[in-house]
DNA sequence: CCTTTCACATGACATATGTCATATGAAAAG
DNA sequence: CTTTTCATATGACATATGTCATGTGAAAGG
């Protein structure tokens, strides 16, 4: 089968790619190290499968796992990922993924993963099953806007007027994720929401 | 050569132990997961080079190091790091460890390295180089202490008890430090000496 | 020995932040 | 057609935060 591996570190991306071509059944035809180039690569290519991680520049593993749905696309995506978000582990369903890892996974069930998918079937890590669990992002989305906004270090004046608003609205919808968060101030719900992936 | 790779992430970890056993001059004798299997693992094994992630749980890489220079053990050491930062790089150096590579470094490089750390020579990614030049950290140890309980979403108040301090004695270094970043807040201030590593 | 420098420490004051009561409009439930 | 619910929006008020003037003691340099 026909591989591309698209991960934004080159270090594992090389290893990946190294090791999958070593595999007989495995062919790695190229690889990505953003996710623009992933989505290129794949149209040009017309690979099987693709490895594919998240956080990459330019444009997510989850993008283009949409775009590739959006268009029909025949190559199949392995989602390849440092975090068990639920946020993240939803999308890709609804994107229609096939496989979802965690680099915290042995080496071994990369190599298995990409064979199950290629046969037609799921491979999901067994971590990422609690994730359905998971609690759901209590905020709204203005609250997160305000929020991210905040985290980048500007005062409630700045988000104001960034966003149009008052500065007393901009207090407010960051006391409501405050409480919503059940955190001290700002900074702590700052850090919640970013533990649990709850800014975009 | 008998080589010991210490990653925390477990794909990582694996695909470079795989990729570095093909080689025929080396030999990968032991994997761990964190700094103390680590330490554990060479004092046992006694390799001629260990592969050493910074940031893992229990131990961190560096730590590790230094232990291994105050034992004068014979293990030589190559950092291998997503982050290049000074501090981390001039205390590597301080350790005495001989190779210190970026994850984002092709593949090639490593294997490049372990031959010429082995050979005696030394192996730096020339992205390290310019951290020569970055900037030191400007805060005293009471500001870093001070903003590091901060960036945890404690109020002043909190750290102040913590610290047998007055709160304004704690405000006042949050001023110092917010103004020697020249930060607009303390959030601001935490995100531009996180981006930095001055926060230990 | 005296000055300079600098980390450390505090409280007074102005500003920013967090909370609460309140209001509107849109969508869902009755 | 109401009623309920909920995201959105605002300002008044209390509290937390940021700034500044000031003071101490220890170390470095004259």
């Amino acid at each position: 089968m026909k591989v591309i591996v698209a991960e934004d570190q080159g270090m594992l991306r090389g290893a990946l790619s190294a090791l999958l071509d070593l595999e007989d059944d495995i062919e790695v035809v190229g690889q990505a190290e953003n996710g623009k180039q992933a989505l290129a690569l794949i149209q040009e290519l017309v690979p099987d499968l693709c490895v594919m991680d998240i956080e990459m520049p330019e444009m997510s593993g989850l993008d283009v796992a949409e775009k590739l749905k959006e268009q029909r696309h025949s190559c199949r995506v392995v989602i390849l990922t440092t975090f068990s978000r639920s946020g993240y582990f939803q999308r890709a369903m609804k994107a229609g993924v096939r496989g979802f890892l965690l680099k915290d996974s042995p080496i071994d069930e990369l190599g298995a993963a990409l064979r199950t998918v290629h046969a037609g079937g799921r491979a999901v890590s067994p971590e990422l099953a609690m994730t359905f669990w998971e609690t759901e992002n209590p905020l709204t989305e203005r609250e997160q806007e305000v929020l991210k906004l905040a985290a980048a270090g500007l005062t409630a004046g700045d988000i104001a007027k960034q966003l149009f608003l008052s500065a007393g609205t901009v207090r407010n919808y960051l006391s409501e994720a405050i409480q919503k968060l059940e955190a001290k101030n700002r900074i702590d719900a700052i850090g919640i929401a970013e533990k649990n992936g709850w800014l975009s």
